[in-house]
RNA sequence: GGGUGUGUAGCUCAGAGGGAGAGCGCUUCCCUCACACGGAAGAGGCCACAGGUUCGAUCCCUGUCACACCCACCA
């Protein structure tokens, strides 16, 4: 132990921590020690990062994510486990390959004139770029992630998973090319997965438009989409439908088109909704695709990559939406047009650029999923895997049981391309790890590669055993995979959690985690969302800089309560910005009154120490608790509140006491400092820094691997009335307070009845210091002029003063003193005159009780007696 | 159309089957020898509403209302 002349002595005469200073240089240190490596110990903990997205710096719902992982590395790494938390980012194919888009946009090019080479360059620039500032960001938050282990999506070594990936489910079926009627997005130019529509409501409107029939008459049908009648190929009513009975086998001209459709009968017409009668476009609506296989119906595709017509005629060129308003008005002006209603619906919007998707057949890669989820919902159901909070579970299983099988190719240029050659001579695929020269089945050189990349989604299933080596067996391999745990958001349970499932059990035959916290969402304090286009976004760069890094980290933690969003205050980081200086001076008391003192055995304790010591095992009991159930908020409050409310509040300031008494002085001092050192270490995975730097003026070596604390039994006493200690105290301060005392004045103290305070301890000076009492005595009476100032069954306590003395007051004091025991006795009384609840209340229950009823009704006898002798 | 979550002090949120808590804000006092990024004393709540279960419910059940969110192929 580093004596006091040993200090830094700048640091700790400051007022201020000063977060700036310290941070960087511990995070430096840490690193230069290897301490974020993996060290041999008891067992082992692994947990791989949510990869951030390279788009953009992290936000504040990153850091929420990152302190999360990093409270739980730091707490098993203390525990002394091998802990490896591996870090890595994500190449974002379609959010990365739009930014760039945009960028080159501003210098007025395409990627097309730039090409496919110099296009990618750029985005490996920007990649390179981003990658730094997001390591940066995540150092600066303290995460103790293991830096030399870090890896990138787009890594030579992960891209050779993709592909294994990718020809092992090829080979075996699971992985097929065809027609299927996809999601496209206009905007970005490429095919989206299902779960990259998000469905926003609009306000938009619903045509009813009359079809002429060939054999006389006509029919009205309903539809929001007008443009796309370029390419119906039916009219559909439901068989059952009375009204259309006559017309089923007829046929229909399309308006403006001029095209001859036969009337269908289909059950899936709902005749409720709109007229009852349906236009079909095969081409460009799910429903009418299906309707259209069934039908034998011909698909015309009218709209072309961009969503504009590409249908020969008049409309040709247009975007969907003026193609939309140029057929609506010459519908209208040649009676077409019957009713137009206003109508709310759902539309799918592209995940990354909103725009409105458009459906559209495309030949594109699946993967088949069925058969693949199977395993994913059963080790989920076995508790396999675990999801925190637990109802997590059914959306992942509800979502797993109706899977659809999952379109993996995207038409980019930023990504891991599909290792698929197609012949040109005869037209076989060659689907492969290595990069072929000729075709597998003929011998052609003329072979070529698909154009397109896979999903990001494809590489991020992978991330548990990708980043730890696979398909080589290394050593990491072997020994962190499964992990142990993966936080993340909800917002990408089906995006990514279900897949990794999926993935390693396919590929690694086990589950890639065994825990799963879903963590909240980070909101603004008003509960929006945060955008940039509200500007309400909190930058954790920001608040480091303005507060620390310990400050953002303690604040998040004490909000992360499971299962509900954070709705942020920015203020709230101020308040535990004041909680690390109030570790700050604490510690910088004990070191004053410590100076070449070392922890060793202690006897002789007081009433105090034994207190304190007894609430620090429970607290690290419930801290400990709490960390192993991921309840980040509880474990917080729990330190939070023992140093703040016990240690500083009642302890330290009963320690100057001690302090001063040479008999008791030494123990003090070993109480103070072990239990300093005990909450340096349960503080450290919610401060890393501030913890470290203290830890650094007082003990050798480095928090960061000190042991997690455990209680001691020897350090458990039974309870001996400090409750009431504290009590009286309060009690002798409001009397000041309601006399209006100033805090200079001298008072006595006087006790009177039989105490059961220990005799070993000073609580005559405990109370005289934490009071500014003149005098605390004790009288076998109660006083004549005496304020009552705490009161139990056995023990009044008075605060005499001749010339303050207020009779009306005391008067006043003691009726409400009376009147609320007495409601409480009420209560009590009334309960336990309730045979009900004497026979069926549980025994423990029913004798605290009858225990209270009699300590208040004692309390009631005394205080009415004071009362009494009072009036006289 | 299904499903989930939430409704507790002015604000942001904890909480447990036995009578309600924190931080910030507010009022009053104090720069007392760790800390004014501090200390002390206070005010402030039919724990959304209505039923039910229970000896007992803010906590469990049912329904209602409000606010979020997720899923689903309503043209």
């Amino acid at each position: 132990m580093k004596g006091g002349s040993g200090l830094r002595a700048t640091l700790f005469l400051d007022k201020f921590y000063l977060p700036q200073e310290s941070e960087p240089k511990w995070y430096k240190r840490w690193e230069e020690n290897g301490f974020f490596a993996p060290h041999p110990g008891n067992g082992k903990f692994s947990m791989v990062i949510p990869p951030p997205n390279i788009t953009n710096v992290l936000h504040v719902g990153h850091a929420l994510n990152i302190v999360l992982q990093d409270v739980i590395t730091r707490y098993q790494r203390m525990k002394g486990k091998e802990t490896l938390w591996l870090p890595g980012e994500d190449h974002a194919g379609i959010a990365t390959q739009n930014i760039i888009v945009k960028k080159i946009g501003l210098e007025g090019k395409t990627k097309e004139e730039l090409g496919y080479n110099e296009f990618l360059k750029i985005t490996w620039e920007w990649a390179q770029e981003y990658k730094e500032k997001i390591k940066d960001q995540i150092k600066s938050m303290g995460a103790s992630c293991d830096w030399s282990r870090e890896r990138f999506t787009l890594d030579e070594k992960l891209s050779k998973a993709v592909r294994k990936v990718f020809v092992s489910l090829y080979k075996k079926g699971l992985i097929y090319k065809g027609k299927y009627m996809i999601n496209w997005c206009p905007s970005c130019g490429t095919v989206l997965s299902n779960e990259e529509i998000e469905y926003e409501n609009e306000h938009s409107e619903i045509y009813h438009i009359r079809y002429p029939l060939q054999e006389g008459g006509d029919v009205v049908i309903a539809t929001t989409r007008p443009e796309t009648m370029l390419g119906d190929t039916a009219v559909a009513v439901n068989p059952k439908d009375e009204r259309y009975k006559d017309i089923i086998g007829k046929h229909a001209i399309i308006p403006l088109v001029g095209r001859v459709v036969p009337v269908i009968a289909d059950d899936y017409v709902d005749m409720t909704f709109g007229t009852g009668a349906l236009k079909v476009t095969p081409a460009h609506d799910p429903n009418d695709f299906e309707i259209g296989k069934k039908h034998n119906l011909e698909v015309i595709e009218v709209l072309d990559d961009k969503a504009r017509i590409s249908f020969e005629g008049p409309y040709k060129g247009l975007s969907r939406e003026k193609a939309r308003k140029a057929i609506l008005s010459d519908l209208k002006s040649a009676g077409y047009l019957v009713k137009v209603e206003k109508y709310d619906h759902s539309v799918g919007h592209c995940y990354r650029c909103h725009t409105p998707v458009e459906p559209k057949i495309s030949d594109q890669w699946f993967v088949s999923m069925k058969s693949l989820a199977e395993p994913a919902i059963q080790v989920v159901k076995d508790g396999k895997v675990k999801f925190h909070p637990e109802r997590w579970e059914k959306v992942y299983l509800n979502w797993m049981e109706d899977i659809h099988d999952w379109c993996i190719s995207r038409q980019l240029w930023w990504g891991h391309r599909i290792p698929v050659w197609y012949c040109d001579d005869c037209g076989h695929l060659t689907v492969s790890e290595t990069d072929p020269d000729k075709c597998e089945a003929c011998g052609s050189t003329h072979i070529h590669q698909d154009p397109d990349v896979l999903d990001t989604w494809f590489s991020s299933a992978l991330w548990p055993f990708s980043t730890l080596g696979w398909p080589e067996e290394t050593e990491d391999l072997k020994k962190f995979y499964p992990t142990d745990l993966l936080v993340t958001g909800f917002d990408i349970i089906f995006f990514w959690v279900a897949r990794m499932i999926i993935m390693g059990l396919e590929f690694m035959d086990d589950v890639p985690f065994h825990d799963v916290y879903i963590h909240q969402l980070v909101r603004d304090k008003f509960g929006r969302k945060m955008s940039k286009s509200l500007g309400n976004g909190i930058d954790p760069n920001e608040v480091i800089q303005k507060y620390g890094a310990d400050a953002m980290r303690m604040t998040l933690a004490m909000l992360a309560a499971q299962g509900r969003d954070i709705n942020l205050d920015e203020r709230a980081f101020e308040s535990y910005r004041h909680f690390v200086n109030k570790i700050w001076n604490a510690s910088h008391f004990v070191e004053m009154n410590t100076t070449n003192v070392k922890i060793q055995n202690v006897q002789g304790l007081t009433m105090a120490d034994r207190w304190i010591l007894s609430r620090l095992n429970v607290v690290i009991n419930n801290v400990t608790n709490a960390l192993e159930s991921y309840d980040y908020n509880i474990a917080a409050h729990e330190i939070y509140d023992f140093f703040w409310g016990d240690f500083c509040d009642w302890y330290i300031e009963l320690s100057k006491v001690q302090l001063e008494d040479p008999k008791l002085r030494e123990n003090t001092q070993q109480v103070l400092l072990y239990v300093l050192q005990q909450s340096l270490k349960l503080l450290h995975p919610f401060m890393p820094f501030v913890s470290e730097e203290i830890w650094s003026n007082f003990f050798d070596g480095f928090l960061i691997n000190a042991n997690w604390p455990v209680e001691r039994p020897e350090f458990y006493f039974q309870d001996e009335g400090f409750d009431f200690l504290m009590e009286a105290i309060r009690g002798i301060r409001n009397v000041r307070s309601d006399l209006d005392l100033p805090p200079s004045s001298k008072i006595n103290v006087v006790i009177v009845g039989k105490l059961d305070w220990p005799k070993d301890s000073p609580f005559e000076l405990y109370i005289s210091k934490l009071v500014n009492a003149e005098s605390v005595g004790t009288a076998r009476m109660k006083p004549k002029k005496g304020m009552t100032a705490a009161v139990n069954p056995n023990v009044e306590i008075f605060v005499v003063m001749d010339e303050h003395f207020d009779f009306n007051a005391e008067i006043v004091r003691l009726n409400s003193k009376i009147v609320k025991a007495a409601e409480e006795f009420r209560k009590l009384d009334a309960r336990l005159s309730n045979e009900e609840f004497l026979k069926k209340a549980s025994p423990d229950v029913v004798e605290k009780a009858k225990n209270e009823r009699s300590e208040i009704e004692k309390t009631l006898k005394r205080l009415d007696s004071t009362l009494r002798k009072l009036k006289e």
